[in-house]
DNA sequence: TCTGGGGTCCTAGGACCC
DNA sequence: TCTGGGGTCCTAGGACCC
């Protein structure tokens, strides 16, 4: 029996291996110990490899026609993206990680974080349930999984990383029941980027003070990085000392922005070409956006040329279109988007790219209940509450909060993480109400 | 010739208010 | 009008993630 230490935590992070390409595999099981590539839109680049693909140093993100010598060589099969698959296969997945626990986190598409603290009885330890884990999902899917655990969600991504690297482990690595010579003895051998939150950028700035390995990065002074890093840092440092700082994120947050932005095939000179993009990207954006029943209060339109173009000089720019009031009306959002388009339009380019962003998005609820324009001390508190009620009851009891920040009443937030300051909590709302 | 498409969070700095 | 502190809000840009 593993023992229960005093920190309380217990995450499993599941992981699914080269996950584009095993799921064609799945669909396609001659592909299996063939090297595989799945390319990205226009079939630009690659954006899953296989073990084999990986083992002939093919890069993340490598432009397809650079790799052209090598895949014949190799046999490399390239297949086109097909997102629907992927979004199919991983509802799968998760499906079946809600069997093993209800604490899920649906981090990304191919891979979760589940809270397994008290749900590993039936199983004699973390591992073994790891390996049923894995099991299933490779029996009931076809997809290969490995599984991290430990006892801070950014000591489990370690741990998936050391249970995908290191085949003794099996495809299942638990730091949780390791001692701390054990874990010490892992932990010297990896470098800081493959830490949660730390890419190339602060990778190399801490090679410059001679953190390399995450052994190093834990013995370091907390208060030197901080204000070297910031509290970034911060939170990671404590979490590779095991203390959880991140809680599981399992309710589904409605979306900040909504991104739709395409590359090319070939050059687009043109106001007319940008325009049909934009609009299209408009329309597909507002379709996510209604889906979601959120109403965007402005509008992002961007271009660019070819970033790797030397030949040619590099335009890209952007501009944001502020609405009257926040909408999801397609002809609305999609005249802002080809305003903004004429706005930054320059001719005699060629561009590679186009994008909209929806933005300062907000739930459509809160519209039909006119709270935009009754914000301050008239707004009849039955208002209110009646908007609060459908918005909650919509996207969950916490969704909104009512609150006042200093002598500015604010009679609502949305409860993001970045004004906490100012809401309180639901619980609290009726005497904030009657004050 | 051909180089992805989404997202989030944090920080610094300026505008503005009392 | 000047000086100054304390504070909020907004935005752009950077870094990171998959």
């Amino acid at each position: 029996m593993h023992q229960a230490d005093g920190s309380g935590q217990l995450y499993a992070l599941v992981d699914c291996n080269n996950f584009f390409v095993s799921c064609e595999r799945a669909l396609k099981p001659s592909l299996q110990g063939r090297p595989v590539v799945v390319l990205s839109s226009n079939d630009g680049c690659a954006v899953a490899r296989s073990n084999e693909v990986k083992a002939l140093g093919v890069k993340m993100g490598a432009p397809w026609f650079q790799m052209q010598a090598l895949a014949r060589r190799h046999g490399i099969v390239a297949l086109s993206s097909n997102f629907t698959l992927y979004g199919d296969m991983s509802d799968r997945v998760v499906a079946i990680l809600r069997d093993f626990s209800p604490e899920v986190e649906v981090y990304s598409i191919d891979e979760s974080f589940l809270g397994i603290k008290g749900m590993d009885g039936q199983w004699a330890t973390p591992s073994a349930m790891g390996q049923a884990m894995r099991q299933r999902v490779l029996q009931w899917t076809g997809l290969p999984v490995c599984v991290g655990v430990a006892n801070s969600k950014t000591l489990a991504k370690l741990a998936n990383h050391v249970a995908k690297k290191q085949p003794d482990f099996d495809s299942v690595c638990d730091f949780s029941s390791m001692t701390k010579s054990e874990l010490d003895a892992l932990l010297a051998h990896i470098d800081v980027n493959e830490v949660w939150g730390i890419g190339r950028k602060t990778a190399e700035h801490l090679r410059r003070i001679g953190i390399n390995t995450v052994g190093v990065l834990r013995q370091a002074s907390v208060n030197t990085l901080r204000t070297h890093f910031g509290v970034v840092m911060e939170r990671i440092v404590s979490e590779l000392h095991g203390v959880s700082c991140l809680g599981l994120d399992e309710a589904e947050t409605p979306r900040q922005q909504i991104i739709a932005s395409r590359s090319f095939g070939a050059p687009v000179m043109t106001v007319d070409a940008l325009a049909e993009a934009v609009s299209s990207y408009v329309a597909r954006a507002c379709e996510r956006l209604r889906g979601q029943g959120l109403v965007c209060g402005a509008v992002h339109a961007a271009i660019e040329t070819s970033r790797f173009k030397e030949s040619e000089q590099h335009y890209a720019n952007g501009v944001t279109v502020p609405l009257h009031d926040p909408a999801d009306d397609v002809r609305l959002l999609t005249g802002a988007a080809l305003s903004g388009l004429r706005r930054i339009f320059r001719a005699g380019y060629q561009y590679k790219k186009a994008g909209v962003i929806l933005m300062d998005l907000s739930p459509a609820a809160i519209r039909q209940h006119s709270l935009f324009d009754s914000v301050g001390m008239g707004v009849q508190s039955a208002q209110v509450m009646a908007a609060m009620d459908a918005v909650n009851a919509l996207y969950g009891r916490d969704t909104l909060h009512l609150g006042s920040a200093g002598t500015q009443s604010r009679w609502m937030t949305r409860s993001d993480n970045r004004t906490p300051l100012y809401t309180t909590s639901w619980d609290e709302l009726p005497r904030v109400r009657a004050g």
